[in-house]
DNA sequence: ATAGGGCATGGAA
DNA sequence: TTTCCATGCCCTA
């Protein structure tokens, strides 16, 4: 999204002036911001946009509490106030005050305004609700009671201003669904169904027209919270009351789809929820309803819906879900599958808050079945029950295998669930996360990062592997704010949601202004990370990377020929970019001695520093040969051209300490605290190539293995679900097994040549179940026999078979005929603890040396996880593939720390012999 | 012996 | 600290 086109004009229509420099104002239907000058974007966020251009439009309201004028036919104001349930507005100001702190929502679902049957008792049994029976309407969609003041809760509690928001919108429905509604109710809310259906009732301030003008109506809102991206206070609050439901009908699909899409499909009305809340922030309808059948015991509790469940459904979606009917779809939520989900075991774990709000309430645990119908048309049932859980309740929908295979979906995908009226049906809809081609079962993987719509706004945007907010620090020049690190960049998930660019910039604003570099901000918003932590570094591992945020931008290019749009928050100028920005090579600016400047980048082989342009854009992997600027040095033999010495003083200063340390060793002078940002970068487009794999994102953590566990049983799909693995298959998993296979190989034929060695052998071949345990570390011998698994085949077609003693090598486990999946062979050496340093260089030394073996056996071995050892500089980088280590040199201290890890090694206990 | 149901556990939020 | 939830594992059929 560029809005710095030199041939526009003010997007305000009093205006229209040409426009030098577009600032950004109110976000538009289609999703982009509305454009303007400078003068107009200042009152615009100075809230002066409607006293100086809509003065004598109509639509200006007195705030109820303060008098204060709103022009509430706009907009542009539209964040300005909110709706009061006894009528009239209220400034936002106030509003806050009285704990009101969703803004003015955007359309309900529908689905809310549904015919209420008759009697709802408490506890909604299966027979009251009966999703296979067809089209009835769904009891417990029914709509909130508007009326009903059955307040009278035994544990209704004040909502606190942080519990307003969506969850609140889905606690009321959740609440009301539970409760009767009366007839006049019943007959109000059909009437209000039907009105909004047929587009002839607007809401509030529904009669906004896009460019800002009052007056004029429209049929849809745009989510008030994007209107002032870079100043709300409450921000998520905002964004969080976005609710959209799309009317999917031929002739008007695709407008309406669109707009309604441009937001963040979050289903639950909290706009209903709003409207009938007291000002008190009260729960007029008592959080301490029944749901599901119970009880509800803390209201606070089900007042937050995780940001990973909220659905991002593109238009193309709904509509295929819809089809060619008139249906309305309302996403409800989306969850993305894990391993157990995926699994055979069939049955899907049901995010709580989401079986609460959007599920028929079930009070036995046997639950009831649920007809689901597919993106296809097809319907499933499933059974939607739970089980106790920590006197909670867990849910789960049984018998999904069928459905989920039917989808051919595994972990790392993400099923959606909307709700389609009238025909009052339960909707499935699916994303692959893997950048496969759409599939033409229905939702479309809209990209690969787990994208949104289409159409237009921030979450529209097509964002490949991220969006990247640079911010311009007035003293650091640019830094990464956004938190799209590389490492992130292929699995956030909600990167591309509507909001998450100014929750992150905000939050990572405070951690840059802080002078702390972390990524928790992103991680906490990645959708797909917060779970997948295979696909993560650890929060841990991301500290011990040691990149501030100033190191991490030296990895960031923005995309060539890419103009950036400026937007400014909190003072600060953020460059946006709508393309994914190039993960580069770490380079040094300088100038050279005619002054010009120049670029030095270090080679990815032979780490010698070339001289570039210093406009070049390098890529991470950037090599010698690929040095177009000067043919003599294009080749990794051709001499560098910088002296030691000279690369000193390119280095920072920081670093020089270190680098002359190191510059008597063997190792080329390498790049100092640019190790650290060269492993990130090998480790970014790792990700880039591996992380959307959807094996790789197949599973979640499990119990019995740590963070940073890459054993298969962490990195594969789910019971054999994943495609069938040939020898030449580069994935993840069977890379890893190579790999094992390969260090525990070449280790052993280290220690064979060692007595010790001998003496485990003859150890060994005396046990009566040779070949079983050599010693009590975990590795495992491969004996060939018994290994049933596809994994454990493959490991043994992959092994060479030169070298009998491989077949043997390695270690042992209880489990004959086994590999340990947990095994670290690069530690097979016990660290003392006073001898870490020495570990770590005798490792180092172990993985050079077994880089050097390894390439006479990657000759033929089909393989693209060369182990790369970097050696130079402060830093020390071991790449085993996919799983990279890199130390980080100290140079107040002799300990290397390691720079990152999601490695197989390393950075856990070391095996002991 | 196997598969599935259901609970327990523990990491993460 | 509490709650959620992924998944391990026990028990039963």
């Amino acid at each position: 999204m560029s809005s710095s086109s030199s041939t526009k004009v003010c997007f305000n229509s009093s205006c229209k002036d040409a426009l030098e420099w577009a600032r950004k104002g109110w976000r538009r239907r289609t999703g982009e911001f509305a454009d303007l000058c400078d003068r107009c974007a200042s009152a615009y966020e100075e809230g002066k946009f409607c006293e100086a251009f809509h003065l004598n439009a109509s639509g200006w309201r007195c705030c109820e509490s303060c008098g204060k004028q709103i022009h509430c036919g706009c907009i542009v104001s539209f964040h300005m106030f909110v709706l009061l349930d006894a009528g009239g507005i209220e400034c936002i100001t106030c509003a806050r005050k009285s704990f009101i702190l969703t803004p003015n929502p955007a359309w309900p679902p529908p689905s809310l305004f549904l015919p209420v049957p008759p009697e709802r008792t408490k506890d909604l049994s299966t027979k009251n609700w009966c999703p296979i029976a067809g089209s009835d309407p769904v009891p417990w969609r029914q709509a909130p009671s508007l009326l009903s003041s059955s307040s009278a809760q035994p544990d209704l509690q004040p909502r606190m201003p942080f519990e307003v928001g969506i969850p609140s919108g889905i606690d009321r429905l959740t609440s009301t669904e539970r409760l009767s509604a009366s007839s006049f109710e019943k007959n109000k809310l059909e009437d209000s169904y039907e009105r909004l259906v047929n587009g002839s009732q607007k809401l509030g301030a529904a009669d906004i027209l896009e460019n800002g003008n009052a007056g004029i109506s429209c049929g849809e809102q745009v989510n008030p919270s994007v209107n002032m991206p870079h100043k709300s206070p409450f921000s998520n609050n905002d964004t969080s009351t976005s609710r959209f439901s799309v009317a999917v009908s031929p002739n008007k699909a695709s407008d309406q789809t669109k707009v309604s899409n441009s937001h963040a499909p979050r289903p639950t009305p909290s706009t209903v929820g709003k409207q009938f809340c007291g000002h008190n922030g009260a729960d007029p309808f008592g959080d301490s309803q029944i749901c599901n059948g119970r009880p509800q015991v803390d209201a606070r509790a089900r007042n937050q819906l995780l940001p990973r469940y909220w659905p991002r459904i593109s238009a193309q979606e709904l509509q295929k879900i819809s089809g060619d009917s008139n249906s309305v779809i309302t996403p409800l939520f989306e969850k993305m599958l894990s391993a157990s989900d995926a699994g055979r075991i069939g049955r899907l774990v049901l995010p709580k808050k989401c079986a609460e709000a959007y599920f028929p309430p079930i009070s036995q645990p046997e639950g009831l079945p649920l007809k689901v119908q597919d993106s296809k048309g097809k319907e499933w049932i499933f059974q939607f029950r739970f089980w106790p859980n920590n006197n909670s309740r867990m849910y789960v929908l049984e018998g999904v295998t069928p459905c989920i295979q039917s989808m051919q979906l595994q972990a790392g995908d993400i099923v959606t669930f909307s709700w389609m009226e009238p025909e009052g049906k339960l909707v499935m809809g699916f994303r692959k996360s893997s950048t496969a081609p759409p599939s033409d079962q229905g939702s479309e993987p809209v990209n690969a990062s787990n994208g949104v719509s289409t159409n237009g706004d921030i979450s529209a945007r097509k964002i490949k592997t991220g969006e990247v907010l640079s911010k311009t620090h007035p003293l650091k020049g640019k830094l990464i704010t956004s938190g799209y690190l590389p490492i992130d960049l292929a699995n956030s998930a909600d990167q591309a949601s509507p909001w998450s660019k100014d929750v992150k910039s905000e939050c990572v604003s405070k951690e840059v202004l802080g002078a702390k570099s972390s990524f928790r901000g992103t991680k906490k918003n990645s959708t797909l990370g917060s779970k997948n932590k295979r696909l993560r570094i650890e929060k841990e591992d991301v500290i011990q990377l040691k990149l501030t945020w100033e190191q991490a931008q030296g990895l960031l290019r923005p995309p060539p020929n890419h103009v950036p749009s400026v937007v400014v928050i909190d003072g600060f100028e953020f460059e946006e970019y709508e393309d994914a920005p190039i993960i580069g090579r770490p380079t040094i600016f300088a100038t050279d001695h005619l002054g010009v400047k120049i670029q030095w980048v270090q080679c990815k082989d032979c780490f010698k520093w070339r001289k570039v342009p210093p406009d070049a854009f390098l890529h991470a992997r950037w090599t010698c040969p690929s040095n177009s600027w000067d043919p003599e040095r294009s080749s990794c033999s051709a001499a560098q051209e910088l002296t030691a010495e000279q690369l000193e003083e390119l280095l920072p200063i920081s670093n020089r300490a270190a680098s002359k340390k190191m510059k008597s060793s063997k190792q080329d002078p390498d790049s100092v605290d640019l190790e650290g940002l060269d492993a990130l970068a090998d480790l970014a487009i790792q990700e880039e190539g591996e992380g959307l794999d959807a094996s790789s994102q197949a599973t979640t953590k499990h119990p019995r293995h740590r963070p940073g566990c890459s054993c298969i049983v962490c990195i594969q799909p789910p019971s054999g679900k994943g495609p069938k693995h040939k020898q030449t298959c580069t994935c993840n998993v069977c890379l890893m097994v190579r790999r094992r296979f390969r260090t525990l190989s070449l280790r052993k034929e280290k220690k064979l040549s060692e007595k010790e060695a001998e003496t485990a052998l003859q150890k060994l071949q005396q046990h009566p179940n040779f070949p079983v345990i050599m010693s009590e570390d975990n590795i495992r011998i491969i004996t060939g026999e018994g290994n049933s698994s596809p994994n454990q085949k493959m490991v043994s077609t992959e092994v060479p078979n030169d070298d009998p003693g491989r077949m043997r090598s390695s270690t042992l486990s209880p489990f004959k005929g086994q590999i340990d999946l947990n095994i670290q062979p690069e530690r097979d050496e016990e660290l003392s603890p006073g001898s870490y340093s020495d570990g770590v260089m005798r490792m180092l030394q172990d993985a050079a040396e077994r880089d050097h073996t390894q390439q006479r056996f990657s000759s033929s071995n089909n393989q693209n996880c060369t182990d790369q050892t970097q050696v130079g500089g402060n830093g020390v980088g071991v790449n085993f593939g996919n799983s990279m280590i890199a130390f980080h040199r100290d140079p107040e201290s002799e300990h290397p720390e390691p720079l990152s890890a999601n490695a197989p090694s390393a950075s856990t206990s070391a095996a002991k012999r």
